[in-house]
DNA sequence: CTGAAAGCGCTAACAA
DNA sequence: TTGTTAGCGCTTTCAG
C-alpha cells in the first residue's frame, strides 16, 4: 500500500509514468538515460507520458541508486576582502557558465575554513584558493574524492592544481618599473598567509636582484589585501622620508586606494609616484589614471578547473594534473619614466 | 548479501555505525537528528563510533527518505552584462553567507532563460532576476516551490518579492538635478526588458514632471546596460546640438563609461556636465571625479531573500510577501549646480 | 527508550 | 528488447 505522508507536493514517479504508458519502471528508466535499446513505439509513449505527466526524474534518487553524484562543490573561503578582489567572481561566473553546459549541478559553499564539509553529496570539488583550510583538502582526497585547487601550486599533495605564474608575473612588473628607470621600488603585499601574496613578494624580490637594486624592508608593507589597509599601506610608503618613486602593489583594488591616496597627498601619477598592480580588475580602466596592470587569465583558470575537475570525476583512473598558467603585463597610463 | 559494486569509493554507513556501536540503525538516526530521546549512554557510543568511522551520513538518502529538500537554488539568468553589474556579486555574498549560517546548501543556477530545470532538487528557489524566464519561475510555482523573486516587483502573482523603488530612486536622483538648477536633463537607460530599467526610466520621467522639466525624446538613449552601448548613448547625447547639462545614468558602470567619453570629449565633470549613476557601485568611488549615485541596499536585500524562502520553506502555510526597500542618494562630487 | 520493517524513487543485474 | 527484483542509505511508523 502506498502511504503519502500527506497530500503537501504531488510527486509523479517513474512508476506512475510506467503504468500510464503500459510498460515497465525499467523501460522508462532507460527511456531517461537514453539507452538505444528501446524500442521506438515504446520510447514514444513514455516520451509522450512524461510530457504529459510533467514527470521530472527525482535527483537525489537518482544519485542514490547510481551510486555516484555530478554535484561540483566550489568551496570559497571567507575571509576578509575576498568578495573585493573581482578574482571570486570572475571564477564563478567562468565556473557557473561551463558547469552549466556540462550539465554538472553548481553547489557554492562560501564558508569558513573550520567548518566541516559533508562530502556525501560532491562528486568533486573545485578550491577558489586555499587559505586555512587544508584540512578540508586533505579531508575531501582522503575520502576519494576528485579535487582541483584554483590558484594554488602544491607540489606535496597529489591534486590537480590550477594557477598562475606569480613570480613571473610580479617580477615582470619590477622588470618593467626598472627599465623606466625606477630605484626606489617599493611593494604593498597581499596577506601572506596566500600563496599568491607569498608568491608576489617573492617575484618583487627577484625583480629587484635581477636589476641590482637592494631590497630594503622599509619598502615593503604587508596587508591583508583590504582595502583600509591598503589605505594604511599606502600612507605608510608615501610619507617616508625617503619615498619610493614606484610602487608595485600585490592588487589593483588596492592599488586603486593607493591611487587615491597619493593624490590626496598631491602626488601626481605617473609623475611623481609610478603604480602597477595585479589582476586586471575592469576598475582599473575608470580610474583617473588608467592603472597599469598584470593580468591574470581568470575565466580560463575558471574554465579549466571545472574541465580538469570533469576529467578526474569521469575516470577513476585519472591521475591529478599540474598547471600552471603565464600572465600578461598590460601597459596603460599609471607608470612614468624617470629622467 | 551485499553487493557493492566495486571497490571505487568505500562508503560507511548508518548500518556499519549501528553495528560498531551496538545499537539499531534507527537509533544512530536518532542520534544523528538529535532526538531527545536516545539515552545518554548509547548517544555516546554512537557519537564516538561516528567519529571513529568517519561517518558522515549520505545527504542524497537522507533527502529520498525525508521527501524534502534544504537545497537553496539560486538562478542568475545569464544576459549580456549580468557580470558587470556589480549587483550579482553582492547578491551572491550575501545569499551565500547567509545560507552557510542557516545550514542550507546553495545551488547556483547560471543558465539561459529557457533552460528547463530540474525542480526535483529544490527546496526552495531564489531568483536574482526576472528576464525572460517567467517561464522557470510559473513552472516552479505549479510544482509548488517556494519561491523568491529578487529585483522585480509582481503584483500579478502570488509570489514573494524583494525589490527596491527604483521608481523613487530615479525619481530623487532627477530632483537632486533639478535642485541644483538643471533644465536640461537627460537619461541613459538600461535594457527595458529589465523591470528595473522600466522603472528608472518611469522615475526619470516624474521627476521632470515634479520639476516642470519638459520631456524631450531626443534625451532619452536605451541601452543593454552593457559598456559598449553606454559609450555609444553617451556620445549621442553629448553630441547634441543642444546636449544636456546633467546626465541620470541607470547604472554606476555607464555612468563611469559615460564619464570616460565626457573627458575624452575635452568636456569636465561635473563643470560641463554633471552625472548621477545608480547601484552604488565601488569603482565609482575610485574614478577621476567621485560619482554621485543611488545605492540601494543589496546585501539587505540577498539576506532577506533568504529568510523570506526560509520561512516559505519551513511552513507550507506560510503566504508570500512583497518588500519594497527603499534606496538612497549618495552625493559625491560628479555633479554641479548651475548658474 | 529501542528495534524491525517498510518505504522514498530510481538503477542495474539477471532472466526471459 | 523488456520485465522482475534487489538494492542505494536513510527515515519513520509501529510494536515492544
Amino acid at each position: 500500500m502506498r502511504t503519502r505522508r500527506s497530500s503537501e507536493k504531488i510527486t509523479v514517479s517513474i512508476e506512475d509514468v510506467a503504468r500510464e504508458s503500459g510498460v515497465s519502471p525499467a523501460t522508462v528508466s532507460r527511456v531517461i538515460n537514453k539507452f538505444s535499446s528501446v524500442k521506438e513505439k515504446n520510447r514514444k509513449a513514455v516520451l509522450a507520458t512524461i510530457k504529459k505527466l510533467k514527470f521530472q526524474p527525482s535527483v537525489f534518487a537518482r544519485r542514490l541508486a547510481k551510486g555516484k553524484s555530478d554535484v561540483v562543490a566550489l568551496v570559497i573561503p571567507r575571509y576578509e576582502g575576498v568578495f573585493y578582489s573581482f578574482y571570486v567572481l570572475e571564477l564563478i561566473r567562468g565556473i557557473g557558465t561551463l558547469c552549466d553546459a556540462l550539465k554538472l549541478d553548481l553547489l557554492l559553499k562560501l564558508t569558513s575554513a573550520e567548518s566541516a564539509l559533508n562530502y556525501t553529496s560532491m562528486g568533486g570539488i573545485i578550491f577558489a584558493d586555499i587559505i586555512g583550510n587544508q584540512c578540508q583538502l586533505s579531508n575531501a582526497l582522503e575520502q576519494g574524492i576528485p579535487c582541483v585547487v584554483i590558484n594554488n601550486y602544491i607540489k606535496e599533495i597529489g591534486v590537480s592544481c590550477i594557477s598562475i605564474d606569480n613570480v613571473k608575473g610580479a617580477k615582470e612588473a619590477v622588470n618593467y618599473l626598472a627599465g623606466l628607470g625606477h630605484k626606489r621600488i617599493a611593494h604593498i603585499s597581499g596577506d601572506l598567509t596566500t600563496q599568491a601574496a607569498r608568491q608576489r613578494l617573492e617575484g618583487y624580490k627577484k625583480g629587484l636582484k635581477i636589476n641590482n637594486i637592494d631590497y630594503r624592508e622599509d619598502y615593503v608593507v604587508t596587508t591583508d589585501y583590504s582595502r583600509g589597509k591598503a589605505r594604511w599601506a599606502a600612507h605608510k610608503l608615501l610619507e617616508l622620508k625617503e619615498a619610493p618613486s614606484a610602487i608595485f602593489v600585490a592588487s589593483d583594488s588596492m592599488a586603486l586606494e593607493t591611487m587615491t591616496v597619493a593624490r590626496e597627498l598631491g602626488k601626481s601619477v605617473p609623475r611623481d609616484i609610478s603604480l602597477i598592480g595585479f589582476d586586471d580588475n575592469p576598475s582599473g580602466l575608470y580610474a583617473p589614471v588608467a592603472l597599469t596592470t598584470i593580468r591574470q587569465p581568470l575565466v580560463k583558470m575558471a574554465e579549466d578547473s571545472v574541465k580538469e575537475l570533469n576529467r578526474l570525476m569521469s575516470s577513476s583512473f585519472a591521475k591529478p594534473a599540474k598547471n600552471l598558467l603565464p600572465c600578461e603585463l598590460v601597459i596603460r597610463e599609471s607608470c612614468a619614466s624617470v629622467r
